[in-house]
RNA sequence: GCCCGAGUGGUGAAAUUGGUAGACACAAGGGACUUAAAAUCCCUCGAUCGAAAGAUCGUGCCGGUUCGAUUCCGGCCUCGGGCACCA
């Protein structure tokens, strides 16, 4: 064995060792031996093809590798693909810049992307790689299209896009920059366009009662989730129109949750582009003028939450349903035409912003709820929004919230006007986009406007690869040619429109069961072995979109008989993002110039606090701006490609893993890059030493664990521990950071332990395997070089994971500590199996304990078997 | 604004079911080895007081539950993620 570790040298070893054996490569045949042992997927989000892997990918990826190859090594026949989410905007802005096109640009940065996975030795099968803008993967994508199509859970209506009217096109939420257009800076409007819809509100209910079923996903995720589907019960309700003019409707509906505020209604609020407020726009000047400024309001529910809350009187006004009172009816900018009915009855007396909206324009305010425990309280001051008894109801007066809201709607109900209603604040999924760098919706229109979808064997409608983008429109809607089709011999138009990328992404999980089936979408057999997948990773800011129409793509594949089981993902873990340093200077203009953290120096007091950071070139003085997710406009961003150059693969992937645990925010520092890689020298130096002693005093003899020192023995226990805990880290906890720190705690002990005799070199031979193994999923090459230097045949990937001996776990003495009030006093070195009373009796007669408990009568005194007394005393 | 998280030494963190706060590292300081440097090895390392033994305080802030709270509950502050056309 080499004395000296040489990363660079040993991971190409390895890694051409795993090339030239398929090592990863994967079966689900049945007559394979592998496909007998027990199944295990495990998947991370594949990355979209940038150009380089970033340390969000290099974490992601090496948590799942660890991941695959323990569970390998525990005997399962484990899947690990990776395959690329290829379409998107990112594509299109990098073809304008470079005056290319996006396919190019994008197989460009998967060869090289690809290459960076492989040098950092991850164990995918290459045979499953899947790009999902590959004309077989976005086929069946099409396919699965049309046949949603067929069972009524696609539909067409309009929806609201970001228009910029100056280049005549549509902007994504990312092209809008403070309401305003990117490339031209014009004000960008609201638009609505038909668009295609998914019905996932068909199945709002399914994918909030089966969280439920999820047990192994985060609550914090699954809150996520239950909160985004936001089911609500409540009334819908009609209010007649007691002034319709010529075109005015004569009714329209309201939904609420709190039909026991319905007394206290004072007006109703609709959306700028209901039709009541157009029709009474026709002869109201300032209505009109209020109407066409709320088209440039922004699209996003979040600036719509925190911009002011503006309205005009409409001047119609409304019937209460119950009291036949007239109320005002206001178009207001916070009501929204494409959510519920696009009116809202206002209720400032127990609604906030509905108080906000009653103060500002001088509307009425009324109580009719009043706290439960009788305080008196003044709605004029603010809003009361807690349930309680209903005053100033006429004939609900003193019903609570819960009796009111059934006694109003049954009213309603009965006297025609309502209905109870289950509502949802998750909206249908509209997948239309219209770029050009996706997959084709395949739907297509005769003349008179009939809409068709495109039959299976006229699939996939190609997207064409070699265009020329114009920074504007998409190149299949600027040629008139391409949309030209026919259907049963009669002229029709394609749709122009591609899908949201959220559709490759959705279901490409179940394509790699089945990565080459080319004549169905997945091919059952393999799916039904292989899915669901056992364990998922992928960053948190996924927790909602992604993984929802995920869940919903996979029932939806199950209500098509192409997979039996419920859910995707039996276990989820999310990872947190990668910070780094970030400096800057100011320019002449004042504004802050990012400068990356390999070009500067810094100055660190005694303590190690940064008290000065200089440009490395020039020595001038730079500012430090914190820590901060890692991106090109921060200029924070650290290269993997560097560090594995540096360092080599094995400490990049050791540090990753060690820094901090995988959920958590990873804060970069290069010192503890060293520190990784100082560790692995440090275990290649204990095995080469041991084997170099082995060599010259004799190789090991048999264990005899029924006689050995203690020093042998202490070894033996530390061993056995950190097998065990290190076990339960992979497997429950996932928290590699706290399996790494027991494998170093490990290798102290081997440190001091010296060998003298064959018994000690036996126990030392089973510690230095026990060290190689678990550090194998880790630091897979060093492991691989260290394993076969054991004299192991076999390749390390396919050793067993170690067991743990119990009776190497069992110790004869065992320290308890005793408080006195709860403050640390004494600790109490006794016999394991020693009594509560005998414990208790110790503990009172310590004389550390005596010194505090003098003068005190003890009160109490608690026994926590094995760990702790607590003398309570006063 | 709404939903979901996080906050512990100089730094990254640990404490798994309410039971010794700071494991394991990094940085820093001191020392050994060396002609020298690198590498390596050894020691110190939360704050305050103390010569020491030790004592007191200490897990963002305020309060509560408990014999005992980093952990549970209520309120607040700060930071981060998501908010439907970035992926």
């Amino acid at each position: 064995m080499e004395e000296h570790y040489q990363p660079h040298q040993i991971e190409s070893e390895a890694q051409k060792f795993w090339e030239d054996n398929d090592s990863f490569a994967v079966t689900e045949d049945t007559s394979s031996e592998e496909s007998r042992k027990e199944k295990y997927y495990c998947l991370s989000m594949f990355p979209y093809p940038s150009g380089r892997l970033h340390m969000g990918h290099v974490r992601n990826y090496t948590i799942g590798d660890v991941i695959s190859r323990y569970q390998r090594m525990r005997g399962k026949n484990v899947l690990q693909p990776m395959g690329w989410d290829a379409f998107g905007l990112p594509a299109e802005n990098a073809a304008i810049k470079n005056k290319t096109a996006p396919a190019p640009w994008t197989y460009e940065n998967i060869e090289y992307m690809k290459g960076q996975l492989k040098r950092l030795g991850f164990g995918y099968d290459w045979n499953r790689e899947i790009a999902t803008c590959k004309p077989d993967y976005y086929k069946w994508e099409q396919w699965f299209f049309t046949q949603l199509y067929e069972k009524g859970l696609v539909y067409k209506k309009m929806g609201t896009v970001n228009w910029c009217p100056n280049d005549q096109t549509v902007l994504a939420n990312e092209q809008v920059e403070d309401g305003r257009c990117w490339r031209c800076d014009t004000t960008v409007e609201r638009k609505e366009l038909p668009q295609w819809f998914v019905k996932i509100t068909a199945y709002a209910d399914e994918l909030l009662a089966d969280l439920d079923k999820l047990e192994h996903w985060p609550d914090q995720v699954k809150a996520m989730q239950r909160n985004w589907i936001g089911r609500s019960e409540g009334v819908q309700m009609t209010f007649k129109v007691a002034n319709p003019a010529d075109g005015t409707p004569e009714e329209f509906k309201i939904y609420t949750t709190r039909p026991d505020t319905l007394m206290g209604v004072t007006y109703v609020g609709v959306a700028a582009e209901h039709p009541l407020a157009k029709a009474a726009a026709a002869n109201n000047p300032e209505l009109a003028a209020f109407i066409d400024e709320c088209k440039s309001n922004a699209v996003t529910e979040a600036e719509m939450a925190t911009m002011e809350k503006l309205g005009v009187d409409t001047g119609i006004r409304a019937i209460h349903p119950i009291t036949g009172r007239e109320v005002p009816v206001w178009a207001a900018n916070f009501v929204l035409m494409d959510y519920g009915t696009g009116a809202v009855m206002a209720v400032p007396g127990h609604d906030q912003r509905d108080f906000e909206f009653a103060t500002r324009y001088g509307l009425n305010i009324e109580q009719v709820i009043a706290p439960t425990n009788g305080e008196e309280i003044s709605v004029a001051e603010s809003a009361f929004t807690e349930k309680g008894i209903l005053v100033n109801s006429g004939e609900f007066d003193g019903l609570s919230s819960e009796e009111a809201f059934t006694a109003i709607s049954d009213k309603l109900v009965a006297e025609g006007k309502g209905e109870k209603q289950v509502n949802y604040r998750l909206r249908d999924w509209g997948v239309s986009r219209q770029r050009y760098w996706g997959s084709p919706i395949p739907m297509q229109y005769l003349e008179d406007g009939t809409e068709v979808p495109v039959p299976l064997e006229e699939l996939p409608v190609l997207l064409p690869e070699d265009v020329e983008m114009d920074g504007v429109q998409s190149p299949i809607k600027a040629d008139p040619e391409w949309a030209k089709t026919t259907y049963n011999g009669q002229p029709a138009t394609r749709e122009t429109d591609t899908f949201d990328t959220f559709m490759e992404s959705s279901w490409y999980y179940a394509r790699y069961c089945s990565p080459k089936s080319d004549d169905q979408m997945l091919n059952p057999e393999a799916a039904n072995y292989w899915l669901p997948v056992d364990q998922y990773i992928g960053g948190i800011e996924h927790a909602v979109m992604h993984l929802l129409y995920s869940r919903f793509y996979h029932k939806l594949l199950r209500d098509a008989g192409l997979v039996n089981s419920d859910e995707p993902y039996k276990r989820l873990l999310c990872q947190g993002m990668v910070l780094a340093d970030t400096f800057y200077k100011l320019d002449e203009k004042g504004v802050k110039q990012w400068i990356a953290p390999t070009d500067v120096d810094f100055e660190l007091d005694d303590k190690g606090r940064l008290v000065k950071a200089t440009l490395k070139d020039t020595g001038e003085a730079v500012e430090h701006a914190g820590m901060s997710k890692m991106s090109k406009s921060k200029n924070n961003g650290i290269d993997p490609q560097e560090l594995i150059n540096q360092y080599g693969a094995d400490t990049i992937r050791l540090y990753t893993m060690f820094a901090s645990p995988p959920e958590q925010t990873l804060e970069w520092s290069e010192s503890g890059v060293e520190g990784a890689n100082r560790f692995l020298r440090r275990v290649w130096k204990q095995v080469a030493e041991h084997i170099a002693d082995c060599e010259t005093s004799g190789n090991p003899v048999a264990l005899d664990s029924s006689a050995l020192t203690k020093e042998q023995k202490d070894l033996r226990l530390k061993v056995h521990e950190t097998i065990s805990k290190v076990s339960d880290d992979c497997e429950r906890r996932l928290t590699f950071n706290t399996a790494i720190a027991a494998i170093m705690e490990l290798s102290n002990a081997i440190n001091k332990f010296k060998a003298n005799s064959d018994q000690d070199r036996a126990v030392m031979r089973e510690a230095v395997e026990a060290t190689t193994l678990m550090l194998a999923p880790i630091a897979p090459h060093a492991m691989h070089s260290i394993w076969k230097a054991l004299g192991h045949g076999d390749s390390v990937l396919d050793a067993s994971w170690p067991v743990v001996d119990q009776e190497a776990l069992k110790k004869d003495a065992i320290t308890m500590v005793v408080q006195v009030n709860g403050k640390v006093r004494a600790k109490l070195e006794v016999p394991a199996e020693l009594d509560k009373d005998a414990v208790e009796k110790l503990a009172l007669e310590n004389d550390n304990v005596t010194k505090f408990t003098d003068g005190l009568t003890v009160r109490k005194v608690i026994v926590i078997p094995g760990k702790l007394v607590n003398i309570v005393a006063n």
